[in-house]
DNA sequence: ACTGACATGTAAACAGTTACATGATTGG
DNA sequence: CCAATCATGTAACTGTTTACATGTCAGT
């Protein structure tokens, strides 16, 4: 879709390896984008193909060799192009949900060990997003410009992160009266 | 990934066709789920020949015919154990965010643009989804139990839907400070 | 007969995941 | 030398999208 995007504008600021990206991208781009290493090995051969990337290796002592990519000036060019492009989301697809169209007395137990498991996971994304909140973008109104967009994607995150543990609580308030202890046999 | 559940979920209630599901799709279950017609006829063939649905064809007037698919009680039992196995979710994939890590006194004027129309869809969808609260779960605590599922899923996308409200405003108050009206000249 | 909407489908291309493979380097 | 880790990659498969194809009926 735009993974080729994704990879360069992690590659804005700094020069990185294959491996680095894909440990990047499951922090700073994780919330919206997210690609394994498969994945961005092959698309960094092609936009060096392309000319949007140059490559060199660099030899690290300790490690085994690796190849850093950095952006060259068509890319630059390209990818700012690219902004004024159509835009395309792929929304959600969460088994959850569907899980919970299926909601009966069988398996309102069960649905109710998942959500507190998601409630848990996404605490500690939420965690995550809001040390780097205060980390780095505490005076929002000051940043330079580029970072006020980061900023906000990361205020999306984090916000749709708080509603979402509100739902997980709303929902297992809501399945409390359906499993075991509803209706005490009068 | 689950496309076989989603589509024997739609059909817990009522026997339905291909275009029917299609549509369908759109409403109740788009929120987070999506299917082309394309997608969802290969998956009712595969569905049929493992014995999870029949099929029949209805003749209607004024219209060619159309194949309905229905439920197997060897469907029902496979889709009330699915209900227990591994949850996956694939988060979503949004551009437009992608774009915000790019932006630029260059561009922020188009992406103003861009958040306001994302703005207009995402009020559009949740009017629907309002409309569909007041109408059909008024009263959560009450409803059948499968229906206190699909209320709870209504509840998420309405609760995301207002904080993705609340954050468009944000990114358009911030990126006013962006663009020509910023610095005024001392 | 022609047009437009509806219903069903096929084929090819693209994107993404899963499983596996290779070499290099460090620590034991 | 062996195991563990890091970095890079390939191959096969699955899922999804895009583009196209076909037939039916209703209204003109």
């Amino acid at each position: 879709m735009a993974l080729a995007q994704a990879i360069m504008t992690s590659l804005l600021d700094a020069d990185l390896s294959g491996s680095e990206l894909a440990r990047d991208f499951e922090k700073s781009m994780g919330l919206f984008w997210q690609a394994s290493h498969q994945q961005i090995y092959q698309e960094l051969r092609k936009l060096a193909d392309k000319g949007w990337l140059n490559k060199r290796e660099v030899n690290q002592s300790g490690k085994p060799n690796k190849i850093l990519y950095g952006m060259t000036q068509a890319g630059r060019e390209a990818l700012a192009q690219w902004v004024f492009g159509p835009t395309r989301i792929q929304p959600t697809k969460d088994e959850l949900l569907l899980k919970l169209y299926n909601l009966s007395d069988d398996n309102a137990e069960h649905l109710v060990g998942e959500i507190s498991q998601r409630r848990e996971e996404v605490m500690q994304r939420l965690y995550l997003y809001e040390a780097i909140r205060r980390r780095h973008y505490d005076d929002p109104a000051n940043l330079p410009v580029r970072h006020k967009g980061v900023y906000l994607a990361l205020e999306l995150g984090i916000h749709q992160g708080e509603q979402t543990l509100a739902w997980c609580d709303q929902a297992l308030a809501l399945l409390a009266t359906v499993s075991g202890d509803s209706q005490p046999a009068r």
